[in-house]
DNA sequence: GGTTTTGTGTATCGCTCGGTACACAACATA
DNA sequence: TATGTTGTGTACCGAGCGATACACAAAACC
């Protein structure tokens, strides 16, 4: 063996992604990079081989320590109602805490979806398993609270996780353009929620 | 006076609008810009003084040619459910009509929202008066349509136009990543409009 | 037609980009 | 401690970037 790396892995790729967060992949330069990661350049190409290869690891952490717990929320047993509340609180409190200026503020990967997935396959299929991910597992969550309400008629399960993946995605993009409205869109969704499952006033049964 | 101008400045504007509107302000350079509008750096820059000032220009098209048209459907009278039918279907048809390779999929402003508007004052008003726009101009037509369909109760034109203008956007956002979803997206507005403002099977009273 | 004013083409600027070559430093192994 | 292997720092590369200087071309005006 040889020297070893005198660097946490996750905490350079964490940095970067940060950065790649702010600001995306073209506006982030391998200078900036090495400032924000405390490395040189000869360290990150030892390390992550290209520029596109350290955000591809950041990418890879933002959907491991970002996307996947708040996904949790909605998966499991126990879901319903409460738990699709739950999920759309936890976005809007992690939006509304942040400073107006914190680099990461909206999504990476909505980011992406406007940006990098426009042009690269890759990308884009990273953003669209997102996607998927997130409706699917919305959708799950409302079965189970449209079965737990008793629910009669049409299976609406499908066209309601639509929209409620649509305005966690456009609270997202709107994130820094009107945080205000951000916050509203995710509102928006806790009152449909509401409106579809209306709170018991006591225990059922 | 002294010699004129050879070019037509829309035809020039909407060349590079397209370049921006397919790849975004930092992947279009000056060489694309030159070769797409058939003219020279100098020409450009004088016209428009900088990469940046063509941009403005670009997106300032962009709002008068793409945008406004479409919220047209939106405002005037008799404007109400079959309006907003008309939008959304307005918009599916010129977004399912597009091949997948089309430098015109998704939507300039909002490829923008992810990207420029983070970090620049300019392009975040512009995205923003963008989204009031087409959010006060929904609510408008929920309104009449409540109206015309004497609804009652609580108003809920606002937060209906927040789900719209969430599901457009979400729509746009998704265009160049999965085109199936994205129309998808618009259908489920559609339903939703049908579903607030039942179809009357005959002329009613 | 000469003059003035303005648009266009050529050539090039300084800068930053992503990426690399190579010497050196550090440490596991023997 | 000697050796081999691997991480790190310095210096640099060619390419492309946005922007500019300047000469020339063209057309409106007297």
């Amino acid at each position: 063996m040889g020297r070893l790396q005198s660097f946490e892995r996750q905490t350079v790729v964490q940095a970067a992604r940060d950065l790649f967060w702010d600001r995306g992949f073209d506006m982030v330069s391998l200078s900036d990079l090495e400032s924000a990661t405390g490395l040189k350049r000869s360290s990150l190409y030892h390390a992550f081989g290209s520029k596109r290869g350290l955000f591809d690891a950041a990418v890879e952490d933002y959907q491991d320590t970002v996307i996947l717990p708040r996904l949790r929320i909605l998966t499991g047993s126990g879901i319903g109602r409460d738990s699709l509340l739950a999920y759309f609180a936890n976005l809007r409190s992690s939006l509304a805490a942040l400073p107006g200026d914190s680099p990461r503020r909206g999504c990476l990967l909505v980011n992406c979806a406007a940006g990098l997935a426009g042009h690269d396959d890759v990308a884009r299929q990273v953003v669209e398993g997102y996607r998927s991910d997130l409706t699917n597992t919305l959708q799950g969550a409302l079965r189970a609270a449209g079965a737990a309400a008793r629910e009669t008629g049409p299976d609406r399960a499908h066209e309601r996780a639509r929209t409620l993946a649509s305005l966690g995605m456009s609270a997202m993009l709107l994130a820094r353009v009107n945080a205000t409205e951000s916050v509203a869109l995710l509102d928006t969704a806790t009152d449909q929620i509401r409106s579809w499952y209306p709170e018991v006033s006591g225990p059922a049964d």
